[in-house]
DNA sequence: GCTTGCCCTGACACCGGCGGCAATGTTTAG
DNA sequence: CTAAACATTGCCGCCGGTGTCAGGGCAAGC
């Protein structure tokens, strides 16, 4: 499979492929003329990189997935480094989750605060408040 | 007060305020060496910018706030623009906050999902599930 | 032979809020 | 007088995953 392919059917682009590559995350072999070939099995080590990718992760912890994907498992989540890194990613999303409440309470706080200013100025019937 | 000094008390550099400066957020006159000569109530221009900063504002957002506090309210945010991006950011964070609840949910998902192969694979007495 | 569609490498652009350096002028204290 | 501390403008670097262009080579149909 050349690269084109594999970018087709991994939903993504040639120059992406060719970044992973660069950074040892999926393989390949050459064709007499230079072109990339791909063996079949790359196609869900692509896969595997672009959802760890939409969930957050950066290149350097979906190298243990794509790892253990070569090491024959199914799922590239069930080898110890990916757990790992599977608790290290919880743990951060669970800290920016608190962190996100707090801001979330801050702006809700500011916005309430600024509405009831604005009442006291020039009030009017209903006041829309901010939902929640 | 001189750039110096305006970055101590605000908790911050003089490269920093030249930036704000230079994208219009905080204002100053020039002394005849060349020299920034800031208004006292610039101090609290940069504290704002810099609390809404901390918040995740970027400097675009935060523009109207400093309208407003020049516009001589207590607070930055009373301010029709600034209520509009107030309301704006919180629906932002709560998109996000959405979004990632469910990156989190996934990620739980997967932890347990691996730790129950492993116990599987090679069963021991206990074992340490992730916390929640 | 010509066109079309692949492929190659290398390199710049992006985004945003600065950090940091260079080269130079100013003020101030000793 | 001099050194230190401050000020000025201007520009490069960063971070990370791509888009995109430049300037080529290869393959295949007409």
């Amino acid at each position: 499979m050349r690269i084109g392919e594999l970018a087709r059917r991994a939903g993504t682009s040639a120059r992406t492929l060719r970044y992973y590559e660069e950074h040892g995350l999926v393989r390949s072999q050459r064709a007499a003329n230079g072109y990339r070939a791909f063996d079949e099995a790359e196609l869900r080590v692509v896969r595997e990189i672009r959802e760890l990718l939409a969930i957050g992760f950066d290149l350097d912890d979906i190298r243990p997935f794509v790892a253990c994907l070569r090491a024959g498992h199914e799922s590239g989540g069930v080898c110890p480094d990916s757990v790992a890194v599977l608790r290290r990613k919880l743990a951060e999303v669970d800290a920016y989750l608190g962190r996100l409440g707090e801001v979330r309470e801050q702006l809700h706080a500011q916005l309430t605060q600024a509405i009831a200013r604005r009442e006291k100025a020039c009030p009017r019937r209903s006041s829309p408040l901010p939902r929640s």
